[in-house]
DNA sequence: ATCGTTTCTCAAAGCGCTTTGGATACTCAA
DNA sequence: TTGAGTATCCAAAGCGCTTTGAGAAACGAT
């Protein structure tokens, strides 16, 4: 059942069948209501491939996860992301286009998406210092949003962030209220612009108490749980250990309560630990009390507002770019408490 | 740049030039390199809608995630399915289109990719038993493969499954030949087929050896890890604790050692847990040695595979349904020892 | 030179929808 | 009664590609 099929039923051209369809003002509404009643007996759907090549339009949005061997993209931050993406895109009649590419090709995956028309507009994901990938979505003309910020980007660009600097800052502040001197820190890959930030916050903290900050303390790489575990046992064995350790995420949190753990000590007494909590579904922060001590954004929040800012951007709401800074909030769990005195 | 546009400026009709630029046989040699090069010179990119609505075709698979209150589909493990089947999507030239939707609206999803020709086939996660979209899938026509299976289900269908019955049996098996006796179960939702297999596996291997069930030793709920240390908690401070735990999942299994640890009983020695690893990328079972003994199956793997046979299905290259039954193996880690003697 | 064959190329007809630019009928004031 | 204005509908022209059905050119065999 195509609108030719429907168009002859009702004895009417095609354009009135489609403009009543589509709610133009030029239809009576009594043929309207005719010609959505027979739609909805014949179970008529336009065929979207048609109406997209018509319109130009795609509904759809594009995410581009690079595969790489070093770096994995697709985590289950990013799988609670989608799924807030995912909510507002359905909401607004979108759906979201997956591609998943060589992390070489990833600047030839845009120009593509952009050249073939396959998409309205795209999410960029885990932006990096100077992020070429901006500049040249701004270049390409293809509606986006940046999960995140770009330090030392001159292009301008719509963006939703975490206050990263603003949380670790007031993790490490916290820290040092409770008397911790010693604070390690178990970070994201630092290429990434929100390690970075994280990192700052966690420096500026420290330097402001005359504190110099201790390379043995500060890792950064993969977020898993086996590199929170790691770190976290070498830091724990050796000479100067930290009395407390701030993860980057609880993922890797969950290595290091398994490191304090197995030498027999006790989160929040022997030692404290601090996260960041994206408010994982499926990872959620004890249920209830929090387990950890944490500073706490949602990340499927920040993807059901991502996808509202991009499709505000391609149907023309919006003008100029729109930058959403949040700020991540503090909840204190059982896992810190004052620095022991030793 | 399109396709009227190159022909125009190479002086040839379309025809040839599509013809050309698809591999058609009826073009000189010479005339299909002029083409290609002035393609590449020109950066020229077929229009996808326009492709589309031409061939039919989208090149592109569709995954329906139903939102729900109380199932949350979209999650670490569903994450690394996808990553696995966008690799091999991505190798043949198609893209992922993933819907959220309402779970109360999950047939009409169906109904819509199909008939608004959105997609050139899906994937079905996560099914329960006697799951109604198979029967309305194949009533459909559109291909899809089952990632697991659905009991009871009479309709035909392609799919991929882990031996989750076996699986179970042999990690409980395995429990039982080292002493213990009471045998506490974590699972996922029983109205999943593959929770459901997998009780039956731990219910087989007690029987088998005259142990009756103890239904204060059995769960079944949302794999998190707050689920998984509540009911730890429950069990271990009944008046008869189970001496051994298996997990349906890593996650719970996290929370498991966390109510273990929390009491300061030490995994291996006082309490043994099994749990299924799904073998997730930010989420391993340790790195090196295993931390949790384990029934493992990565859950990537299946996706490309997955991907693979849809394609395949998609494509012609396969007629009837497609079966794969994977046997997950058994890794011994650190969290099982014998039964402790009281 | 003639006739079939093969090789290469083309014009034109879709695919199913939207949208432009009228046409027709109907309304109402002058 | 007439003309402007409005409401309602239509035919046809795209959107950019693939594919059909044929025509032209080249070739070898007779």
């Amino acid at each position: 059942m195509n609108l030719r099929d429907l168009s002859n039923l009702l004895g009417l051209s095609q354009t009135t069948v489609s403009r009543a369809l589509n709610g133009y003002p030029e239809v009576k509404e009594a043929t309207r209501i005719r010609v959505a009643e027979a739609a909805l007996a014949h179970n008529y759907h336009p065929n979207t491939r048609a109406k997209s090549l018509a319109t130009g339009r795609t509904m759809s949005i594009g995410h581009v996860i690079p595969l790489s061997s070093q770096h994995e993209m697709v985590n289950c931050v990013f799988s609670d992301f989608i799924a807030g993406a995912g909510e507002s895109y359905a909401r607004h009649g979108y759906d979201m286009r997956v591609s998943v590419v060589d992390d070489a090709k990833e600047a030839e995956a845009y120009e593509r998406l952009a050249s073939t028309g396959k998409v309205d507009g795209v999410i960029v994901h885990g932006p990096r210092l100077n992020d070429e990938r901006i500049p040249l979505l701004h270049n390409l003309g293809l509606p986006f949003v940046v999960h995140g910020r770009s330090s030392n980007c001159m292009t301008p660009y719509s963006w939703l962030d975490v206050n990263n600097r603003s949380a670790f800052r007031r993790a490490t502040d916290f820290l040092l209220d409770l008397g911790h001197k010693r604070i390690g820190l178990i970070n994201g890959i630092e290429e990434m612009d929100f390690a970075m930030r994280r990192r700052d916050g966690y420096r500026a903290a420290l330097e402001a108490r005359g504190i110099s900050i201790d390379p043995n303390l500060t890792h950064a790489f993969e977020m898993t749980e086996p590199f929170g575990y790691a770190k976290t046992c070498e830091m724990l064995d050796s000479d100067a250990p930290p009395t407390a350790i701030i993860a980057s995420s609880l993922i890797p949190a969950l290595g290091v309560r398994r490191a304090i753990e197995e030498r027999g000590l006790t989160m929040g007494k022997n030692i404290s630990i601090i996260c960041f909590d994206d408010a994982l579904s499926y990872l959620p922060n004890g249920a209830g009390s929090p387990i950890f001590t944490a500073t706490r954004s949602s990340v499927r929040d920040a993807g059901r507002r991502c996808g509202e800012m991009l499709m505000d951007q391609i149907e023309g709401r919006t003008t100029g770019p729109i930058h959403e800074l949040w700020e991540a909030e503090l909840v204190v769990g059982g896992s810190t408490g004052p620095a022991p005195t030793r």
